[in-house]
This record gives structure tokens, sequence and C-alpha cells, in this order.
DNA sequence: CGGCTACTTGAGTATTCTCAAATTGTGTGG
DNA sequence: CCACACAATTTGAGAATACTCAAGTAGCCG
């Protein structure tokens, strides 16, 4: 019933190995000839690894999907991003000694652990190495931003349109399907990520439909219009049938 | 009449020195030994670099302070950040061919010129360099996180408040005063980085210099109560007086 | 002294949040 | 297999927050 690939994504292992190694010399995924990289899998729920943990490695994710949550001294949580195959997970804890996020499974999922340590040396060996490190550190950075933008110039509706459009390229870029997917994460971690409440969130949801931009039912998301939803983010008002 | 440090920030230096050597083998103030560095002066309004010029190298802010601009296709905008003295300029246009992003002097201000192609190599003769370079992008990562969160969980004046003590903490590690400082950026350049509109900001200065916390006119600032606006951050009423 | 921009403040509006309730799906134990 | 508890989601109504529009003030520069 269900023909959404599942986590495994095995039929799209091509496209992904493509996609990591196109940019520069090296491909993150080729470490393995220079590094011990030791794989763990996560059950849904399962913390990679916690605030306050010792930093040791970063992470590749292989299969899945995880959430990353900031959080500060007084309580506050805030999701921060979600990771899919292909990811680095763990560069915002570089050089200090403990990890300064969670970051926790969505999905089974599976990573592979590079010792940090190993990893700055290779650098020095492996040609292209370090640029590859750096442009993904860089790409982080990008992104980030690009979500700050949005958080400070769009409204909650504008903010789920492109949130769902960004999910929907990212399942593309992985060879899954960009207008069929399931949502791994819940309507708060959606909400905490983009800076609202989960009712308006699935407020927002519901309004989508109603336009028939797109076909939600709980986790199953469909993309019926993904120009409208484009339009949408850039705030062109839906044109009024007669 | 005015006693606060100004831009040339010359009975800082040492500290910022420190400051900027205290971690790691090799501080990037040191790249002169290594690198072609020039130096670039800027007037307030100027751009140091605006999105679509060609990325080639990042710049170490030395004297001045500017803000980062962030820009979407369809005209929106979005300050990402101030940078100050010790602040790397550019990062978040490491690996692409062009700037993602517009950088604008606030302040007559010196930045030094690090072209990239260099740097990278320079990063496999200098030993600690490349630590230093992953460590500064990581940096970076966290301080945007950060703020991510502060966004995300705080409301206008929380955010207001976190913003001042941000600033006071940044102008102690230079040197400077934390209680008493410029403003080098306006109104909407502080509700463009805090997501909100510059009369919001203006109201919750008001507010704040109501309540005794801060006195601010136009672009000066003093501190008067930073463990109040601690206080206020963390969501604390503010004791009722009787 | 204009003319300008930056800033402040007020009043009414719009959006999002809060609180509450109903619904539905899921997993567990009987 | 069913009953039940529980978590996730949806929806409504009213409240709170921040925004928009507008007016007025104040410093700055030529």
């Amino acid at each position: 019933m269900n023909t959404i690939p599942a986590g495994t994504a095995h039929t799209a292992a091509k496209v992904v190995a493509g996609s990591l190694e196109r940019r520069d010399d090296i491909g993150l995924g080729e470490l393995r000839d220079h590094l011990p990289m030791t794989r763990r899998r996560l059950r849904p729920g399962q913390h990679l690894y916690r605030s306050g943990q010792p930093f040791t490695a970063l992470f590749l994710v292989n299969v899945g999907c995880l959430k990353s949550c900031e959080l500060s001294d007084d309580g506050r949580e805030q999701v921060t991003g979600f990771r899919m195959r292909g990811d680095l997970v763990g560069v915002e804890s570089i050089g200090l000694p403990g990890c300064t996020c969670d970051v926790v499974a969505l999905d089974a999922s599976e990573v592979w652990e590079l010792p940090y340590a190993p990893m700055l040396s290779a650098c020095l060996r492996v040609p292209g190495l370090q640029a590859r490190l750096t442009w993904t550190l860089a790409e982080e950075i990008r992104r980030d931003r690009s979500w700050m933008l949005a958080l400070g110039t769009l409204g909650a509706e504008r903010r789920v349109a492109s949130f769902l459009l960004d999910l929907a390229d990212r399942h593309a870029r992985l060879g899954f399907s960009a207008s069929h997917f399931i949502l791994r994460m819940n309507r708060t971690d959606i909400a905490s990520f983009l800076a609202l409440k989960h009712e308006t969130v699935s407020r927002v949801l519901s309004r989508l439909q109603e336009r028939g931009l797109i076909l939600v039912e709980r986790r199953e998301m469909r993309i019926l219009d993904a120009h409208g939803l484009r339009d949408c983010v850039n705030g062109d008002e839906p044109a009024t049938m007669h």
C-alpha cells in the first residue's frame, strides 16, 4: 500500500554516492580507506549524543533521519535542523571538549562514526580532504543563514511552505520522490524548527491543503502544486477562482 | 565628553591579540608571516563585498564594525550578524564561486584581506592553522545556532536584552567597557537581526530604560543592571516595588 | 537654515499564541 | 482480539504580542 521508499534507501545509493563525491577531490564517503570508521545504528527516539557529552567524533548519516536540538541553561529548546543521508552531524561541537546540542534519531537510522582527531590528521595526508571538510562547514553555515533569513522575513504560512519545498528538494537529491514522502518528524519538531507552535503548523498545513497545494494526512505528505508553494513563499496571492 | 573608546581601539590591542592567539597553536593574526595579506579600509556605509561578487578571500576585522546581510532572490533581506575586531568575515562563501551575502561597514573600519587559495595551502604547511580555521568555522556555526535558539524561543523584550548582553560581552572581550558603549548599527539593523521591526526595538529599549536596566540615548548605551537584563532574558519577572 | 534620516511614540490591526476540547492512531495488557 | 491509556494531531475561541500606519521630534550635513 505504501509505495514510499523507506529508510533503507537502497535504490538511491548510486545517486547519493554521486552527490557526495561530485564536489572536490575526495568525498567524505571515501574516508573508509583512511580512517577507522565504525557503524552505529539508532532506534527512533534514541540519542546519537547529548549536550555535555565529550566530543570525539563526527557522524555521517547513512540511513534515516535525525534532529539536532539546541538547548539553553534555563531549559529552552530549539530544533536547529533535520539531518538525512549524506549529512555530516556534530560539526557544531568541533574544537570543544563537549557536545553543545542533542542529536536524536527520528527514525531507525544508521550513521558512520568518524573519530575527529584521526580525521584532522588525515586532512594533512589526503589531498582535498581538508578543502572538503571546510566546504562542508561552510555549507552548514549557509544552510543556517538561509533559515535565519526565512524565519526573519516570512510569516507562518510562508515558512511552512518553504520548509516543505526544502524537504522535497532534499528528497529529490537523494533520489526519492519530491512530491510524495513521509514526514519523519512530528508537528512539534517542525514547529520548533520554524519558530512556531505546533497548532500553527497544523493550521497552516490544513490551509495549504484547502488551497490544493498539498495533500497531507498525519505524516504522509503529497506536494500537489510545487509551483503554487513557491508562489506562496514568494508572497504571491493565490489566484482567485471565479 | 565622550569617554568611550572609538573605532581605533589602540588601547585594547594587547588584550585582543591575547584573545586571538589564546586558542590553538597559531592565531589567525600570525598569518602575516605565511600569507600575502593586504589591508583594506572602509568608510561607514561602504560595502566590503556584495552578493554575487567573486569569492577570493576571507577578511579579518581589525578595526570597526560591519554587518552581514543575507539576501533572497525576491528582495527579502536579513542582517545575520555584526562583525567586530578579531572576527573572520566571508566564511559563508567558502567553496563557492561567488559571495552569498553583502557585508557593509557600519563604521570606519579596517580589515586584513586573506586570499583564500594561499590560505588553504598554508594550512598544509603551518601546523595548527588548519585546526584553527576549522575551529573558527565551527564557532561561527555555534554563534548562528545560539541566535536561532534565541529567536525561536524568546519574545521581543528578551531578544533585545539578550542582544545587549551579547554586545556588552563582546566589548568586554575586546577590552572595552561592557557597561558603556556606542551602538554602531541603527535600530533597523538591530531589528532585522532580531527578526523584529524597528518600532518594536525602539519601544523595548524605552521599556528597559523605564525599568532602570539600561540608559539609552540614540546610539549611546549604558548597561545599568546587567544582572537584571540577564533575569529578563531568563524570563524572570521584574520584582514589583511597593 | 532647510532637508534629510533616524528615532520615538501612539492607536488600531493582524498574526500568532494560549488554552481547551475533540479526534484519531498506536501500543499494551488482559 | 478487544479495551484502554497515551501520544499526536486538529480545530475553535479568546488573548497577547508584534506589526502597520501615522505623526511628531531630534540630530546631522550641506
